[in-house]
DNA sequence: ATTTAATAGTTCAACTATTTAACTATCTAC
DNA sequence: GTAGATAGTTAAATAGTTGAACTATTAAAT
């Protein structure tokens, strides 16, 4: 690729990343309850889809500190959406799950974005979204591959 | 497309682009300077892709609420980056323009971040980054047009 | 011309998210 | 047993965001 179509396709990629992040946040937050934040549900999100998790994994997986995530459980804890159990071989470790009413207000909430992103989605013809999707996990591989890399450095 | 796959895909676009956002402004933000965060970058961005704009146009930009924008300019007003200077057939809008240390160090920090995005932008071969674009733009138009139905909710 | 309605941007208070630094256990390695 | 490392928490400070109210200012209606 000639240095001036990758200059191009850079500026391109970070105005669209830029704007497709801020109006896909706010069209997401819409969705939400009006006591839920959008970090509270994707955390509800990750907890759910792992059944069980802890804030190291958390604050890898938020690409933040393990106090910010201590922040944010704790205002889910209030919110009864969450409990804390202790590892019993580490004491150190403490598990993050969903209570039953974390577990219901998860699941309502995910089915109002799954609803959104799906009238995104298919306004894209199959082979086109399937083509996006192979190289939007590319993409997420090599960011994670360079995220790995910056942190030895 | 069969209802089983448009489910998996959604379920996939919404994991990758929470993990791509999160990595990609996580790596961004290691490009700045320790002074400058990541929405007073993009604020200096915009500014300078478009010489001057009203803060109503970064509200609807960044998908905010005015009072935030205004919060965020007298920051970057405070830190000498930004000017202000009112219309003069409309004095109710206010005009937003690079300093000259504004725009410096906008220039400064950008070529770091399109150093940063090139290195991922050149693991791509060049058909399948441009289909990627292609494809991105059209979700972006896609996202806009689905933020503007809802503002008419 | 006057009044009402709408608009641009600001202010304020409250809340959330994030960082840094320090801390309290707890575990690991020697 | 001691030193070093680790998981998660605490506290203070900063930044971003909202909603409500506000001050001009402009536009529309009367």
């Amino acid at each position: 690729m000639p240095d001036q179509r990758i200059e191009e396709v850079v500026n391109k990629y970070i105005s669209l990343s830029f704007s497709v992040n801020k109006i896909g946040e706010a069209l997401v937050k819409e969705q939400l309850d009006c006591d839920l934040t959008s970090e509270q549900h994707y955390m509800l999100r990750y907890i759910y889809q792992n059944h069980s998790c802890t804030s190291s994994e958390l604050a890898d997986v938020f690409s933040v500190k393990k106090s910010a995530i201590t922040a944010i459980i704790t205002r889910l804890w209030t919110k009864g959406l969450i409990k804390r159990t202790r590892d019993e071989n580490d004491r150190r470790v403490v598990y993050l799950t969903l209570t039953d009413h974390g577990n219901e207000l998860y699941l309502e909430t995910e089915a109002r974005i799954h609803k959104l992103v799906e009238s995104i989605i298919t306004k894209f013809d199959q082979n086109e979204i399937e083509m996006f999707i192979k190289s939007y996990e590319k993409l997420h591989d090599v960011l994670l591959e360079t995220k790995k890399n910056q942190l030895e450095d």
